[in-house]
RNA sequence: CGCGGGGUAGAGCAGUCUGGUAGCUCGUCAGGCUCAUAACCUGAAGGUCGUUGGUUCAAAUCCUUCCCCCGCAACCA
């Protein structure tokens, strides 16, 4: 089964900043998910690289807006790399073939590409067009005087998609999730589609629209297209079909109009299958704060991580909040995740069984034969993956990591109940039951967080001497066998 | 009358569509356990569900009045 999920390209106008990590981690999380379900994935993140503000910020850093875009884009590698993002493709729209891509794919849609006059208010001084609205005596919100300008433009006929992008929405309802957004785009475009001016000659940092002179692509055609760039078009057309059909596309909610309104009226203009699903989501405040470099509470995920952890802040990330929702990051609250949810109820989990373990002699004699009370304990284990699917299906990351949380809980009840330690002294085959039934949920705990909390799963598996790539393994019986040494797996952080 | 979201225990939220004993996490208090990262488990206290009026045998949930908070308002990457 083929599965495409992406992350947005991030503009390079400014630093990476939590919002980006926690979109990359999420498409992350997806695709892992995906990945231990055996499907074929191709993940894609990258950078958008042009228009009129980076050229002026790398003019401002007295740069050449290409040594400028390289250096900004390397710092987005480096994010990606950070957070332990398994993308396989990395799109630039700078590339020589993202250029092709989106020249080829100007011509599929010119049969509704039409030339216009763009008129509007205009502030020199900021060079962009001024909403009428924001226009107050004569002046743009900025203080910067206005004028009445028009200008040559193509137009995208936006307009004539309006009911056919109703009536997608009607017949996939699943198409933008969460579904209080998709309520939002359908109130939009029942407000009326204008036709969209898809061309910019202000500025020549763009992609030049074939046969014209002095006109480049309206950075929204040149970003968006950057999922098909990813996908082989316009060579490999077989592909870009079969991709798109179930591809999800992770976005957050202030770009949520773009890609489902925008991008899909472009798709079916050029006749190239809609993705599966748009999804919106929320955006991190900071203490409470929106996050802005003028109050200075940007919170910088290279900071975080080298402070408390990667998968501390994975795991936070989408446990605090649901995802889709609008969420507060704090210091303090992350704090409290990592100690208590992580270091006291997972790792302590881990750590109060294995180290009994050990203290017996490092290995398990494994027995199947349960009473209730293990079976179960042992049924919720063996089947946490299948609750955890119809969650992931629609990218409720937050119920799914729940669900892990909950095996979590269960597990530490039954050691209370069951009381091995009592069992080591009178009972030892009672004993080899309740530690294979623990053996059972730890592991199975590791594939449920093998997604969410890459590392950490993969130490609980060598914990168990086993390898933990797919989820058919976790119907597998334990053999009799011997365990590694176990150490904490994440230190309190208050 | 621009559109939308929200106002539920000290804090943060779920429940509202499909009315029927108000639920979760953290905090507080009490108890249990002692395998474990002084971790884990159990129980209790704490809410006139923003306000007004109404429908109903019954309303956090449906209708209505008012108050308060927060987003969005098309070329903004």
């Amino acid at each position: 089964m083929q599965f495409f999920v992406s992350t947005p390209i991030y503009y390079i106008n400014g630093d990476p900043h939590l919002g980006h990590a926690y979109a990359s981690i999420a498409a992350d999380i997806i695709a892992r998910f995906a990945r231990f379900d055996g499907q074929d994935v191709h993940f894609s993140t990258g950078t958008d690289e042009h228009g009129i503000k980076v050229a002026r910020s790398a003019e401002a850093a007295h740069m050449d807006v290409q040594v400028f875009s390289d250096m900004m884009t390397m710092k987005f590698r480096n994010m990606s790399s950070k957070i332990n993002m398994s993308y396989n493709d990395f799109v630039r729209t700078t590339e020589a073939r993202h250029l092709a891509s989106c020249q080829a794919f100007w011509e599929l849609i010119q049969k509704d590409i039409y030339v216009d006059t763009y008129a509007g208010w205009y502030s020199a001084r900021d060079e962009e067009y001024v909403q009428k609205s924001d226009v107050v005596d004569g002046k743009a919100p900025s203080g910067a005087p206005v004028e009445w300008m028009e200008e040559e433009s193509y137009f995208f006929k936006l307009s004539s998609y309006q009911d056919k992008l109703l009536e997608w929405y009607d017949n996939n309802p699943d198409f933008i999730l969460p579904i209080s957004r998709r309520n939002e785009v359908i109130n939009f475009i029942r407000g009326g589609l204008k036709d969209l001016s898809i061309s910019r000659s202000k500025f020549t940092w763009g992609i030049p629209i074939p046969g014209s002179q002095g006109h480049v692509m309206y950075v929204w055609i040149d970003a968006l297209t950057n999922y098909i760039t990813s996908l082989g078009f316009p060579h490999d057309m077989a592909r870009v079909s079969e991709m798109m059909k179930n591809a999800i596309h992770v976005v957050g909610k202030e770009i949520l109009r773009f890609h489902a309104v925008y991008w899909p009226a472009f798709l079916m203009a050029a006749g190239i299958p809609l993705p599966k699903r748009v999804y919106a989501h929320g955006w991190w405040t900071c203490e409470g704060q929106k996050m802005s470099k003028s109050v200075g509470n940007v919170v910088d995920p290279f900071e975080i991580i080298d402070k408390y952890g990667l998968d501390q802040l994975r795991y936070f990330l989408f446990r605090e909040v649901k995802f889709g929702e609008d969420g507060d990051f704090s210091e303090a609250a992350l704090q409290k995740r990592i100690s208590f949810d992580l270091a006291n109820d997972l790792g302590n989990l881990v750590q109060r069984i294995l180290v009994f373990i050990q203290k017996l002699g490092g290995g398990i004699e494994v027995d199947y034969d349960f009473s209730s009370s293990e079976r179960k304990l042992f049924e919720r284990s063996r089947t946490l993956i299948a609750r955890m699917r119809p969650l992931m299906a629609r990218q409720d990351l937050y119920g799914a990591l729940n669900a892990v949380w909950e095996l979590v809980a269960e597990s530490n009840r039954f050691i209370n109940d069951s009381r091995p330690w009592e069992l080591a002294k009178r009972d030892p085959e009672k004993l080899n039951k309740v530690l294979t039934v623990l053996c059972e949920s730890i592991r199975s705990i590791a594939f449920g967080l093998g997604p969410f909390l890459p590392d950490t799963s993969q130490k609980i598996f060598g914990f168990l001497n086993i390898e933990g790539k797919s989820f058919d393994e976790i119907e597998v019986d334990f053999k009799n066998q011997a365990f590694q040494e176990p150490f904490p797996l994440f230190p309190k952080a208050m």
